[in-house]
DNA sequence: TCCATATATATGTTTTTCCATATACTAACT
DNA sequence: AGTTAGTATATGGAAAAACATATATATGGA
């Protein structure tokens, strides 16, 4: 992972939000975000596929959804450097987090991976 | 510290560079990064101020010389995350200070602070 | 005046965004 | 099974915005 690729990555609104969402929920889909961040599907899912090219995301599709979650391959200092802005600047994503649960019953469920 | 205008500060090859050389030297000079980065003087300057306006680096001018090093103030996230880049990304500096150290006697000499 | 550093302007490049459209999958109906 | 409609996501292309660099010039201290 190089790190100015890495950082580039983290230096835009879109992309940071989306980014310490995941990592705080685990896994998310691009419906999830857009209306965490309300911001539209081609922007989200533009950077969403940024993130993913450059390693730092991976997905897997359930059905009609598109989760990503952390790549598993990324290195433990870009994990690390994750960990220590969420937990540093966590109400950067609070507004998001609030809005994300007023989906509600509209969240799409997750299936394990077992048995889709 | 806002995390967006950080993670751009960081996400420049000039500026990364500056700033982990700074972290691992502790304090350098405008002549020192020319050196160590092979750059022209009023790109490194340039990178150094902006740097400095985000509140990432502080300088003290000590005769002709001015001196930059990590901010007092910087955030306690900012400053491990910076750490964890230097630790995990440490081959990303290594030609850079090599050619550092080839500067030799012209490298300016620091005189403590109390009796500049 | 000389040296180290800072800044202004102009220019070229990259990045971001928007709109339209394409693809992938599901459900319902025949 | 095949067809149609509906939802979710991805992408191509163009316009707009942000960013980085080079050259020239200015500042400030010895």
């Amino acid at each position: 992972m190089n790190p100015i690729q890495f950082y580039k990555c983290l230096a835009d609104d879109t992309r940071l939000r989306c980014l310490l969402l995941i990592q705080a929920e685990g896994e998310l889909c691009v419906c999830e975000l857009m209306a965490a961040l309300k911001e539209s599907q081609p922007k989200i899912s533009r950077h969403l596929a940024q993130l993913r090219q450059c390693g730092i995301l991976s997905d897997r599709r359930q059905g009609q959804w598109v989760f990503y979650r952390l790549a598993p391959t990324l290195p433990t200092w870009a994990l690390e450097v994750l960990q220590t802005t969420l937990a540093g600047e966590s109400t950067f994503i609070a507004k998001n987090q609030c809005q994300l649960t007023q989906m509600g019953e509209d969240r799409p469920k997750r299936t394990q991976s077992c048995c889709s």
